[in-house]
DNA sequence: TTCCGACCGCACTTCTTCAC
DNA sequence: GTGAAGAAGTGCGGTCGGAA
């Protein structure tokens, strides 16, 4: 069983086109013993769209005007075809569903047969393995993490950084790659008929489904607290904040039984409540809160169109009635 | 019947991170 | 530079129900 490993450039990537330049792969052993690495310099056929627009972009390590020189993609497809595919092989990228993306758009631009093949990501595997999900984890900052010199964007040496991380990721959990897989429930990506899946952990599923379920509960809260608030009718016993309308941070609505208790204490005195900032005479917010809400609430009181912003603390501290 | 306010879904914005 | 995805937040606008 042999390890393939690969990276794609292109000349340029736009929503339905993506460019082939360059096809960068890396075979390796079970031992992570190089058998083969070669970057495939690949025709375009079209201009580049990296680096001519002031310098911002990614500068490949190639004279441009030498991919002029090679064939096309469609000269390069069954070479390509015959790395990828295969069952006495495994396939890595890093960050590999864009590649795959790329090879699927280039296969129907050259109208040629659909690539067939699965893939394993090592951004999902380090991800899985140390349980970082929100954020992805990019091959730069992967290579500096294991100490692995590269060069970024030569994309036989991406496929090669590809491998060492696979290899440090191995060596670190004391296993082989496929073993690796199997520790932290890696699914195959797979790519077949132009379409493709990615490739997923455990892990990041159960994340995203706990996310999900956060999200949501936050929902109904929110849901709950709106219903509260609309259909909260008393009368008021007094009239001393008639006219006044109050707002509170999202962090202090989730707090339900806390903000029903407050709005309640509202109402008595002759306020209002209102889910909208502006216009509103009295924010309220807890100590610190650095959400975006509170941050807009701040810069409407600097224009003058929120009356004031007090802490939790101070609004129960004054207005609270406390508790016998 | 009309009007107003509440509800709620969804589009939009902003930000971050990553890819080429 | 362009493009994409995800997260978090905002606010518009259609719909509905209750009060006058």
């Amino acid at each position: 069983m042999n390890y393939v490993f690969f990276d794609i450039e292109c000349a340029c990537v736009y929503k339905n086109v993506a460019k082939i330049c360059v096809f960068g792969y890396c075979v390796a052993d079970e031992n992570f013993n190089i058998l083969e690495k070669e970057d495939i310099l690949i025709n375009p056929n079209g201009k580049f769209h990296l680096t001519d627009h002031g310098g911002d972009g990614i500068v490949l390590p190639y004279d441009y005007g030498e991919f002029k020189k090679y064939p096309d993609f469609k000269k390069f497809y069954p070479r390509i075809k015959q790395l990828l595919e295969g069952e006495d092989k495994l396939v890595f990228g890093h960050a590999a569903i864009n590649d795959v993306k790329y090879l699927n758009l280039e296969t129907r631009r050259y109208k040629l047969p659909a690539f067939r093949f699965r893939f394993a990501d090592t951004q999902v595997i380090y991800m899985a393995m140390t349980e970082t999900f929100d954020r992805q984890a990019g091959l730069e900052s992967l290579t500096q993490i294991f100490e692995i010199d590269y060069t970024p964007h030569r994309a036989a040496d991406d496929a090669y950084a590809t491998m060492c991380i696979a290899r440090e990721m191995c060596e670190k959990e004391h296993c082989t790659l496929p073993e690796l897989l199997e520790k932290f429930n890696i699914r195959f990506g797979k790519t077949e008929n132009y379409q493709y899946g990615n490739c997923t952990s455990a892990r990041r599923t159960a994340y995203l489904r706990e996310k999900s379920r956060i999200k949501r509960e936050r929902g109904e809260k929110r849901a709950k607290f709106n219903d509260f608030v609309y259909g909260y009718r008393v009368r008021p016993q007094s009239n001393e904040w008639k006219g006044k309308r109050f707002s509170f941070s999202r962090s202090i609505e989730e707090e339900l039984s806390l903000a029903k208790s407050l709005v309640k204490e509202i109402v008595r005195r002759g306020g209002k409540y209102s889910l909208k900032l502006s216009g509103c005479n009295a924010f309220v917010e807890e100590e610190g809160d650095d959400s975006v809400r509170s941050g807009a609430a701040h810069k409407l009181l600097e224009e003058g169109k929120i009356g004031e912003i007090i802490t939790l603390s101070e609004f129960c501290r004054q207005y609270m009635p406390k508790e016998e």
